[in-house]
DNA sequence: GATATAG
DNA sequence: CTATATCAACGCAGT
DNA sequence: ACTGCG
Protein backbone atom coordinates (compact mmCIF):
# COMPACT_ATOMS: atom_id res chain seq x y z
CA UNK A 1 0.00 0.00 0.00
CA UNK A 2 1.32 3.35 -1.24
CA UNK A 3 -0.52 5.28 1.14
CA UNK A 4 -1.47 7.85 -1.50
CA UNK A 5 -4.50 8.78 -3.56
CA UNK A 6 -5.82 10.62 -6.32
CA UNK A 7 -8.20 13.73 -6.33
CA UNK A 8 -9.50 15.48 -9.36
CA UNK A 9 -9.83 19.65 -9.23
CA UNK A 10 -10.94 20.71 -12.41
CA UNK A 11 -8.69 19.25 -15.14
CA UNK A 12 -6.29 18.81 -12.58
CA UNK A 13 -5.28 15.57 -11.06
CA UNK A 14 -3.37 16.01 -7.57
CA UNK A 15 -1.79 12.68 -5.45
CA UNK A 16 -3.10 13.03 -2.05
CA UNK A 17 0.15 12.12 0.47
CA UNK A 18 -1.06 10.31 3.52
CA UNK A 19 -4.92 10.93 3.10
CA UNK A 20 -5.78 9.25 6.60
CA UNK A 21 -2.83 11.01 8.47
CA UNK A 22 -4.83 12.28 11.63
CA UNK A 23 -3.84 16.41 12.17
CA UNK A 24 -6.13 16.97 14.89
CA UNK A 25 -5.95 14.40 16.88
CA UNK A 26 -8.75 15.15 19.48
CA UNK A 27 -11.42 15.36 16.90
CA UNK A 28 -9.87 12.89 14.72
CA UNK A 29 -9.65 15.35 11.65
CA UNK A 30 -7.29 13.69 8.87
CA UNK A 31 -5.69 15.34 5.59
CA UNK A 32 -8.56 14.22 3.56
CA UNK A 33 -10.61 16.24 5.70
CA UNK A 34 -8.75 19.26 5.54
CA UNK A 35 -8.39 18.44 1.39
CA UNK A 36 -12.11 18.32 1.67
CA UNK A 37 -12.56 21.44 3.79
CA UNK A 38 -10.63 23.69 1.12
CA UNK A 39 -11.88 21.75 -2.17
CA UNK A 40 -15.74 23.28 -0.71
CA UNK A 41 -14.58 26.40 0.39
CA UNK A 42 -13.01 27.02 -2.74
CA UNK A 43 -14.88 29.46 -4.75
CA UNK A 44 -15.99 31.41 -1.46
CA UNK A 45 -12.22 31.42 -0.41
CA UNK A 46 -10.21 32.12 -3.75
CA UNK A 47 -10.96 35.75 -4.61
CA UNK A 48 -9.29 36.80 -1.10
CA UNK A 49 -6.37 34.69 -1.86
CA UNK A 50 -5.98 35.52 -5.61
CA UNK A 51 -2.91 37.75 -6.09
CA UNK A 52 -1.63 38.31 -3.15
CA UNK A 53 1.47 36.80 -1.39
CA UNK A 54 0.79 33.85 0.79
CA UNK A 55 2.40 32.55 3.76
CA UNK A 56 1.86 29.33 5.03
CA UNK A 57 1.47 27.74 8.16
CA UNK A 58 2.00 24.03 8.28
CA UNK A 59 1.49 21.32 10.52
CA UNK A 60 3.65 17.88 8.82
CA UNK A 61 2.74 16.38 12.17
CA UNK A 62 -0.54 17.83 12.97
CA UNK A 63 -1.79 20.55 15.17
CA UNK A 64 -0.18 19.18 18.57
CA UNK A 65 3.26 19.40 16.40
CA UNK A 66 5.37 22.37 15.69
CA UNK A 67 4.19 24.40 14.09
CA UNK A 68 5.89 25.51 10.07
CA UNK A 69 5.95 28.94 9.13
CA UNK A 70 7.36 29.71 5.35
CA UNK A 71 7.19 32.40 3.31
CA UNK A 72 9.48 31.18 0.29
CA UNK A 73 7.68 28.44 -1.64
CA UNK A 74 10.03 25.32 -1.49
CA UNK A 75 11.71 24.34 -4.39
CA UNK A 76 9.59 21.17 -4.43
CA UNK A 77 6.43 22.57 -5.42
CA UNK A 78 5.11 22.04 -8.94
CA UNK A 79 5.65 24.82 -11.97
CA UNK A 80 2.00 25.44 -12.08
CA UNK A 81 1.67 27.08 -8.64
CA UNK A 82 1.85 30.78 -8.87
CA UNK A 83 4.39 32.45 -7.69
CA UNK A 84 5.44 36.26 -6.71
CA UNK A 85 8.69 37.69 -5.88
CA UNK A 86 8.85 40.84 -3.60
CA UNK A 87 11.13 43.06 -1.92
CA UNK A 88 12.54 42.19 1.67
CA UNK A 89 12.54 44.89 4.08
CA UNK A 90 15.64 43.58 5.55
CA UNK A 91 17.10 43.41 2.01
CA UNK A 92 16.71 40.52 -0.71
CA UNK A 93 13.70 38.98 -1.86
CA UNK A 94 11.22 36.36 -1.05
CA UNK A 95 9.01 34.63 -3.45
CA UNK A 96 5.83 33.11 -2.12
CA UNK A 97 3.03 31.20 -3.03
CA UNK A 98 -0.03 32.92 -4.52
CA UNK A 99 -3.11 30.89 -4.41
CA UNK A 100 -4.85 31.65 -7.62
CA UNK A 101 -7.06 28.47 -8.32
CA UNK A 102 -8.50 25.79 -7.04
CA UNK A 103 -5.94 22.81 -7.45
CA UNK A 104 -3.37 25.07 -5.50
CA UNK A 105 -5.43 25.57 -2.63
CA UNK A 106 -6.24 21.74 -2.70
CA UNK A 107 -2.28 20.93 -3.20
CA UNK A 108 -1.17 22.94 0.52
CA UNK A 109 -3.57 21.15 2.08
CA UNK A 110 -1.58 18.03 0.89
CA UNK A 111 1.53 19.86 2.21
CA UNK A 112 0.15 19.77 5.34
CA UNK A 113 -0.87 23.57 5.56
CA UNK A 114 -3.87 23.92 7.61
CA UNK A 115 -3.83 28.16 8.24
CA UNK A 116 -3.15 30.26 4.98
CA UNK A 117 -2.43 33.91 5.62
CA UNK A 118 -2.29 36.19 3.16
CA UNK A 119 -0.90 39.67 2.37
CA UNK A 120 -3.17 42.82 2.52
CA UNK A 121 -1.59 44.21 -1.24
CA UNK A 122 -1.45 42.55 -4.22
CA UNK A 123 1.80 41.24 -5.93
CA UNK A 124 1.37 43.96 -8.75
CA UNK A 125 1.43 46.71 -6.06
CA UNK A 126 3.06 45.36 -2.87
CA UNK A 127 3.05 48.72 -1.26
CA UNK A 128 -0.22 49.56 -1.72
CA UNK A 129 -2.72 47.40 0.44
CA UNK A 130 -6.68 47.14 -0.83
CA UNK A 131 -7.91 45.95 3.03
CA UNK A 132 -7.27 47.57 6.11
CA UNK A 133 -7.53 44.96 8.98
CA UNK A 134 -8.34 46.11 12.77
CA UNK A 135 -7.68 43.15 14.94
CA UNK A 136 -9.91 43.12 17.76
CA UNK A 137 -8.62 40.35 20.58
CA UNK A 138 -9.79 39.59 24.14
CA UNK A 139 -7.32 39.99 26.78
CA UNK A 140 -7.31 37.57 29.50
CA UNK A 141 -10.30 38.45 31.36
CA UNK A 142 -12.19 40.22 28.74
CA UNK A 143 -15.07 38.23 26.74
CA UNK A 144 -16.17 37.84 23.54
CA UNK A 145 -19.12 40.07 24.61
CA UNK A 146 -16.25 43.09 24.93
CA UNK A 147 -14.79 42.20 21.46
CA UNK A 148 -18.43 42.41 20.01
CA UNK A 149 -18.68 45.59 22.10
CA UNK A 150 -15.64 47.20 20.51
CA UNK A 151 -16.46 45.74 17.56
CA UNK A 152 -19.58 48.35 16.99
CA UNK A 153 -17.63 51.12 18.30
CA UNK A 154 -15.07 50.79 15.52
CA UNK A 155 -17.94 49.86 13.25
CA UNK A 156 -19.85 53.32 14.18
CA UNK A 157 -16.78 55.42 14.08
CA UNK A 158 -15.88 54.10 10.58
CA UNK A 159 -19.55 54.90 9.57
CA UNK A 160 -19.34 58.10 10.11
CA UNK A 161 -16.29 58.83 7.63
CA UNK A 162 -18.61 57.07 5.10
CA UNK A 163 -16.18 54.11 5.17
CA UNK A 164 -17.89 50.39 4.65
CA UNK A 165 -16.85 47.61 6.74
CA UNK A 166 -16.80 43.64 6.64
CA UNK A 167 -16.38 41.42 9.32
CA UNK A 168 -14.56 38.50 9.90
CA UNK A 169 -14.13 35.68 12.97
CA UNK A 170 -10.47 34.36 13.01
CA UNK A 171 -11.73 31.26 14.35
CA UNK A 172 -8.70 31.67 17.49
CA UNK A 173 -10.41 34.62 20.14
CA UNK A 174 -11.25 37.93 18.03
CA UNK A 175 -12.37 39.47 15.34
CA UNK A 176 -10.78 41.58 12.15
CA UNK A 177 -12.86 44.69 10.97
CA UNK A 178 -12.07 45.12 7.35
CA UNK A 179 -12.07 48.17 5.19
CA UNK A 180 -12.33 47.36 1.87
CA UNK A 181 -9.30 50.52 0.30
CA UNK A 182 -8.46 51.63 -3.36
CA UNK A 183 -5.04 51.35 -2.90
CA UNK A 184 -4.06 54.75 -3.49
CA UNK A 185 -2.83 54.63 0.04
CA UNK A 186 0.62 53.28 1.00
CA UNK A 187 0.92 50.85 3.69
CA UNK A 188 2.27 53.86 6.34
CA UNK A 189 -1.04 56.19 5.15
CA UNK A 190 -3.05 53.39 6.27
CA UNK A 191 -1.46 51.88 9.56
CA UNK A 192 -1.02 56.09 10.47
CA UNK A 193 -5.46 55.91 10.03
CA UNK A 194 -5.65 52.64 11.84
CA UNK A 195 -3.61 53.99 14.39
CA UNK A 196 -5.71 57.37 14.55
CA UNK A 197 -9.12 55.30 14.76
CA UNK A 198 -7.71 52.93 17.63
CA UNK A 199 -5.88 55.42 19.57
CA UNK A 200 -9.30 57.74 19.35
CA UNK A 201 -11.39 54.67 20.55
CA UNK A 202 -9.14 53.72 23.45
CA UNK A 203 -8.72 57.46 24.53
CA UNK A 204 -12.89 57.42 24.63
CA UNK A 205 -13.22 54.00 26.47
CA UNK A 206 -9.50 53.90 28.63
CA UNK A 207 -11.63 51.09 30.33
CA UNK A 208 -12.95 48.36 27.47
CA UNK A 209 -10.15 49.64 25.21
CA UNK A 210 -6.34 49.74 24.37
CA UNK A 211 -3.70 50.16 22.17
CA UNK A 212 -0.86 48.05 24.23
CA UNK A 213 1.00 45.62 22.23
CA UNK A 214 2.42 44.21 25.67
CA UNK A 215 -0.30 41.66 26.94
CA UNK A 216 0.84 42.68 30.83
CA UNK A 217 -0.33 46.38 30.19
CA UNK A 218 -3.50 45.16 28.22
CA UNK A 219 -5.38 43.85 31.73
CA UNK A 220 -8.99 43.46 30.83
CA UNK A 221 -9.23 45.13 27.84
CA UNK A 222 -10.05 44.47 24.40
CA UNK A 223 -6.88 45.11 22.42
CA UNK A 224 -6.85 46.86 19.18
CA UNK A 225 -4.07 46.06 16.98
CA UNK A 226 -3.26 47.79 14.09
CA UNK A 227 -0.20 46.17 13.44
CA UNK A 228 -1.33 43.71 10.56
CA UNK A 229 -1.44 47.56 8.22
CA UNK A 230 2.72 46.81 7.00
CA UNK A 231 4.30 45.81 4.26
CA UNK A 232 4.55 42.10 4.22
CA UNK A 233 2.70 41.69 7.44
CA UNK A 234 -0.12 39.34 6.76
CA UNK A 235 -3.40 38.41 8.11
CA UNK A 236 -5.13 35.16 8.03
CA UNK A 237 -7.54 34.62 5.26
CA UNK A 238 -10.91 33.79 5.33
CA UNK A 239 -12.17 30.34 5.50
CA UNK A 240 -8.66 29.14 6.46
CA UNK A 241 -8.77 26.40 9.08
CA UNK A 242 -7.09 27.20 12.60
CA UNK A 243 -4.50 24.81 14.47
CA UNK A 244 -7.01 25.18 17.48
CA UNK A 245 -9.09 21.92 19.04
CA UNK A 246 -12.04 21.82 16.89
CA UNK A 247 -10.50 22.86 13.66
CA UNK A 248 -12.58 26.39 14.31
CA UNK A 249 -12.71 28.03 10.60
CA UNK A 250 -12.32 32.39 10.36
CA UNK A 251 -15.66 33.12 9.38
CA UNK A 252 -16.91 35.81 7.02
CA UNK A 253 -20.10 37.66 9.08
CA UNK A 254 -22.87 39.56 8.48
CA UNK A 255 -22.94 43.12 10.92
CA UNK A 256 -25.75 42.62 12.19
CA UNK A 257 -24.74 39.31 13.68
CA UNK A 258 -22.52 41.01 15.98
CA UNK A 259 -25.80 41.79 18.25
CA UNK A 260 -26.22 37.84 18.86
CA UNK A 261 -24.91 37.10 22.32
CA UNK A 262 -23.84 33.30 20.94
CA UNK A 263 -21.45 34.63 18.52
CA UNK A 264 -17.63 33.95 19.34
CA UNK A 265 -14.56 33.70 17.60
CA UNK A 266 -14.83 30.10 16.97
CA UNK A 267 -18.45 29.62 16.22
CA UNK A 268 -17.80 28.19 12.88
CA UNK A 269 -15.34 25.33 12.65
CA UNK A 270 -14.34 22.79 9.68
CA UNK A 271 -17.05 20.45 10.61
CA UNK A 272 -20.02 23.39 10.40
CA UNK A 273 -19.05 25.75 7.65
CA UNK A 274 -20.51 23.43 5.16
C1' DG B 1 6.87 17.22 4.20
C1' DA B 2 10.87 16.46 1.40
C1' DT B 3 15.50 15.52 0.85
C1' DA B 4 20.33 14.24 2.01
C1' DT B 5 23.29 11.47 4.44
C1' DA B 6 24.60 7.82 7.92
C1' DG B 7 24.23 3.25 9.59
C1' DC C 1 16.72 -0.77 3.24
C1' DT C 2 15.56 2.20 7.49
C1' DA C 3 17.00 5.78 10.71
C1' DT C 4 18.27 10.19 11.60
C1' DA C 5 19.38 14.99 10.62
C1' DT C 6 18.29 19.16 8.53
C1' DC C 7 15.63 22.68 6.49
C1' DA C 8 11.62 25.58 6.13
C1' DA C 9 9.81 33.82 8.47
C1' DC C 10 9.46 38.52 8.98
C1' DG C 11 8.42 43.30 10.66
C1' DC C 12 7.44 46.48 14.24
C1' DA C 13 7.43 48.65 18.92
C1' DG C 14 9.53 49.10 23.17
C1' DT C 15 13.58 49.01 26.10
C1' DA D 1 20.91 44.62 20.00
C1' DC D 2 17.44 42.13 21.96
C1' DT D 3 12.55 40.73 23.42
C1' DG D 4 7.55 40.34 22.90
C1' DC D 5 4.11 39.97 19.82
C1' DG D 6 1.33 38.42 15.98
MN1 LIG E 1 7.84 14.87 9.45
MN1 LIG F 1 -6.24 38.66 16.52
Amino acid sequence: MSDTSEIRIGRRTLTLHRPDKVLFPDDGITKADLVEHYRSVSRRMLPQLRERPLMMVRHPDGIDGEPLVQKNIPGHFPDWVHRAEVRRESGGTVTHVVCDDAATLVYLADQACVTPHRWLSRADRPDHPDRLVLDLDPSDGSGFEDVRWAAHRVCELLDGLGLPTLLMTTGSSGLHVVVPLDRQADFGTVRAFAGRVAGLLAERHPGRLTTEQRKAERKDRVYLDIQRNAYAQTAVAPYAVRALPGAPVATPIARRELDDPELHARRWTLATIG
